[in-house]
DNA sequence: CTATTCCTTGACCTTTGCGTTAGAGATAGG
DNA sequence: CCTATCTCTAACGCAAAGGTCAAGGAATAG
C-alpha cells in the first residue's frame, strides 16, 4: 500500500469491490455503461480508483435500490454529478457564465427529479407501513384468541 | 356484461388487464409462476377474475415498485395471502386449532418480513430526501449568485 | 528469482420479467 | 349465420444486470 503521487491513497479494484460490496465485474461493467468515469491507471494497467468512485458507487446502489432505477437512468443522473465535480474541482474561470448556469440548472433538474421520485415512494410506502402494521396487529389479536381462550363450551368470561 | 351465478360481477382478463395496468401476458405469467391462483374459467376457458384477484396485482406492484423484490420473493408472501383467504372465506372448523395457529404465525411473520423492508428502506429514502433537499437548495443558491451579480471588478453589494 | 496474489480483457452464460407473434377457438352483436 | 372482438396455448425473443470462465500479464512477499 502506498500513496499516488500527492497523498490520495488509491484504491484497486478489489478494494473498492470490498469496501462498496459490489464485484469487480460490476466496477468494470459500471465504467463501460459510462456510470463510473474510466480511473487512472496504474503503468500496468491496473484501474486506480479515488474515494470519489466509491462514493459513486454507493450512490449507484442507492438509486438502485431505494428508487429501483436502471441503470441508463442513474446514468443520467450521474452523469449531472460529473458536472458538479468539474465545476468543484476546476474552478474553470475559461467556463463563461451562461455554460455554467445551464450545468447548474441541469443539476437541479436532476436533483429534482430524484426529489420527486422519492417523495412519492415515500408517500406510497408509508401508506404501505401503516396497513401493515394493521394487519399485524388484527393477525395478533386472532392468534391470542386462538392461543389462550380455545374453549368451545360457553362461559364468555371466567372474570 | 353480466354476473356469475350468485352477483359477483366476473371480470375478464382483459377487464383485469385495464385495470390494473399489467397486460394479460402478465397476468398469464403471474399465474403461472403461482402468484395468482388458478382462476375459475367460463365454459369456453376464458378467465374469470374476481376483485380478489385485482387486490392481488395491485399488492404484486406494490411490492415490486416499492420494495423491489422479486416476483419468487413476492410469491412465498403472497402465498401467506392464501391461507388467509382461506381462513376467512370458509372458517373451517374442521381444521383443527394447531393448525390454524400454525398458518397465522406464518403469515404473521411475513407481514413482519414486509414490514421491516419498509421500516429500514423507509429510513434511508428519508435521509436520502433530506441530503436532495440540501443539495438542492445549495445549488439553487449558487444559481442565484451566477445569475444576477455577475460583476467582476469590484463593488460586493450594489446596496 | 520465483511463487502467490491481483488485475486485465474478452467472450459467452444466466436469470428475471415480461413482449411478441402465431394459429385457433369462444362470444357477442346484428 | 356472419363478423368483429376477445381469449387461449405455445413458443420464441429480448433487454437488463451482471456471473463465470479463460488466458495471460503485473505486483509483491520471501
Amino acid at each position: 500500500m502506498a500513496e499516488t503521487q500527492q497523498d490520495q491513497p488509491y484504491l484497486q479494484i478489489g478494494e473498492v469491490a470490498d469496501r462498496t460490496g459490489v464485484t469487480q465485474r460490476t466496477l468494470r461493467f459500471y465504467e463501460e455503461r459510462g456510470l463510473l468515469q474510466a480511473p487512472t491507471r496504474m503503468d500496468g494497467g491496473f484501474r486506480l480508483y479515488s474515494e470519489n468512485d466509491v462514493a459513486r458507487v454507493e450512490q449507484i446502489k442507492r438509486l438502485q435500490s431505494l428508487l429501483g432505477l436502471t441503470l441508463a437512468e442513474i446514468k443520467e443522473m450521474v452523469e449531472a454529478e460529473e458536472v458538479k465535480e468539474e465545476l468543484r474541482s476546476s474552478y474553470r474561470p475559461d467556463l463563461d457564465t451562461d455554460e455554467r448556469i445551464t450545468r447548474l440548472g441541469k443539476r437541479i433538474e436532476v436533483t429534482k427529479r430524484q426529489h420527486d421520485i422519492i417523495s412519492s415512494k415515500l408517500v406510497a410506502m408509508i401508506e404501505m407501513k401503516a396497513d401493515l402494521e394493521e394487519k399485524l396487529e388484527r393477525a395478533q389479536k386472532t392468534l391470542a384468541a386462538l392461543e389462550s381462550p380455545p374453549e368451545e363450551t360457553g362461559k364468555p368470561s371466567p372474570s
